[in-house]
DNA sequence: ATCTTATATTCCACGATTGACATGTCATTA
DNA sequence: TAATGACATGTCAATCGTGGAATATAAGAT
């Protein structure tokens, strides 16, 4: 249910109407928590029922403009500093891929690793161009969206860093019988 | 819909029952991919009805031995070595907080950061110790669970570093005017 | 006899998510 | 003037993933 502390960070911010809030998460926030238009307008509406935001007047094309509420700052608040153990990620897909990359064959395997490992450097280096962009000319990011960009680039350059180690133990394992390894994952074999 | 690949992987290893692959769900997959009865049951089900695994004889009471089919494997190659970009997660809570952590004050978010930091710590060393014993005697993880293990290893270890970063960030952007940043979430304010 | 562990199965409810649909306004331009 | 496209808000139905809980029975241990 973290749909709804995005939207109240972004009205934390400053005020938006659910059109500006889903450019954002169209732009922004694509990568980090995407969301669809019934989303939002929903959430909104709860939001405004919980008294975590309430409505302004009412603009041009009945639009209307959202703000936070003083209940809402405290909710995300709460939110945002909970002592809890913070899970770092409940379920991960990639760790269930590695889990399991033993059942293909170590061509294969490698293959993906090395997928992964370009994948990865290649991200590392557009966040490195974002953030030096970014640290010349602010204004772009809410206040500590260099710290999550930061987070990017560690993560993606640690990610890559562990599939060519990860590709190289493979290739030091299989080394000198290359071809019948391959059986482990042939139909029925 | 990826509870389909972890039974699958699981099945892809030894065949088992549906209370065996349960209590690899409550072990080593409790941090990776957690699932209940009714999702192994049923997914189980659909999987044994799609042909992606078959049922052997009954067992003492009532026991259905699942193991994978050929179909099976080819799924889980084809899910394991997709080109696919491979997102490396869709949705991060983590990054979602970092990046409105500029909304509660200074001292607030240094106190998260920092409990980040332990927390990742923490989870650092029992994954080295765990890595080191699982080194020296083998047989607890599938084949490829020590590469799992490193790549926890490596994000837990990243994840600190980060965060005492981000702290030290704050120290220093915050000098010298400590109390009055506070109230930038004082209600109303 | 009773307790525990093993084992399978079903049902419900909730929240998240998607995608399609419906509706209307304002500004530009053909 | 009419058409278009960007702006703007909403609803609905359907599906899925998930979690919780209830039900049932049988084997083995005490």
């Amino acid at each position: 249910m973290s749909l709804r502390h995005a939207l109240l960070g972004l009205l934390g911010e400053e005020p938006a109407s659910g059109y500006d809030l889903l450019k954002t998460f169209e732009d922004s926030l694509a990568n980090v928590w995407p969301a669809t238009q019934s989303q939002v307008y929903g959430e909104l509406a709860r939001l405004a029922e919980a008294g975590l935001v309430e409505v302004g007047a009412e603009g041009p094309r009945g639009r209307k403009e959202y703000s936070i509420t003083p209940a809402g700052r405290e909710e995300m608040r709460h939110w945002l500093t909970r002592v809890k153990p913070a899970p770092l990620a409940k379920r991960s897909e990639i760790l269930l891929r590695v889990f399991f990359l033993g059942q293909v064959a170590p061509a294969e395997a490698r293959a993906y690793l090395r997928g992964q490992a370009e994948t990865a450097e290649r991200r590392t280096r557009e966040l490195a161009t974002m953030k030096e962009s970014v640290e010349r000319k602010e204004g772009d990011l809410p206040a500590h969206g260099l710290m999550a960009l930061e987070w990017g680039l560690r993560f993606n350059a640690m990610h890559a860093e562990w599939a060519r180690w990860a590709e190289s133990r493979i290739r030091e394992e299989t080394r000198g019988r290359p071809p019948e390894a391959a059986r482990r994952i042939v139909p029925g074999g």
